[in-house]
DNA sequence: GCATCTATGTGACAAGTGTCGCGCAGGTGC
DNA sequence: GCACCTGCGCGACACTTGTCACATAGATGC
């Protein structure tokens, strides 16, 4: 059971992107000069992305990393359809065009977005 | 201080926009189909509402009616800046293909939002 | 006038979230 | 060997949210 990422789950999720895998304390160094956090509100915000399924923890010599276990692309796809269709009432997916601009996503990964979410809304369209 | 509408909350928001003023009894009559909750639920979503400023409830010939306080562009804007912020990392608004297709917003409204959210990002936009 | 139905006020409770602090255990420096 | 720092497990607490049920006060039917 996979959930998504709440907003301040999704500000780790992040800085470990990129990364690919940090200590807790890496994370938390990247991240809290936006989110202003306590050493303590970062590794539990962590430690409830574990039990989520969102990360993965793993000791590599003798201390903890953390690893993503979804990727930019499937979280913020997730994200992106459940927005469009809670709140906008929209079947389909959401455009290419949405994500241009988006300090997120590369061109090229909004493209690769869109394809992902047309796919997506194909395979469970309604009859 | 009138904060965002949860999805739940929104929902009946959805219910109320196109009617303008509408009984407890009545929105949770037109909710309830989809959202399958209890008259309990309903009436107890709709005074969180109230208190977060979304709703006014307004005694009317005996019976207590509730009107929208913000308007569906005004929240449907609110929402969708927030999620191109903090999801997208978007600076500038979305771009109006983004609403295309959506059940919730004609094309006019669509384009009114768009100009909507132009404005606001204007007014806020960085040095 | 009484039984009933409906509208409202109010309380409850479990999850989920944001935000920390405490205390222990294992290295490190001297 | 002792003092100290850091990593880590765990607990705590307040708030929001989703979801109801209970009980009382008018309005209605006959």
């Amino acid at each position: 059971m996979q959930s998504d990422p709440s907003e301040t789950e999704l500000r780790l999720l992040k800085v470990l992107w990129p990364e690919g895998r940090l200590s807790a304390r890496e994370i938390h160094d990247a991240a809290a000069v936006d989110t202003g956090w306590s050493f303590s509100t970062t590794r539990k915000t962590l430690e409830r992305m574990e039990a989520k399924g969102l990360i993965a923890a793993e000791p590599l010599h003798g201390i903890k990393t953390f690893v993503p276990l979804r990727s930019k692309l499937d979280v913020v796809g997730g994200l992106v359809t459940r927005f469009a269709r809670n709140v906008l009432d929209l079947d389909g997916p959401l455009p290419a065009a949405a994500f241009t601009g988006s300090r997120l996503l590369d061109e090229g990964e909004a493209e690769e977005l869109e394809q992902l979410l047309r796919d997506l809304s194909e395979g469970e369209g309604d009859a």
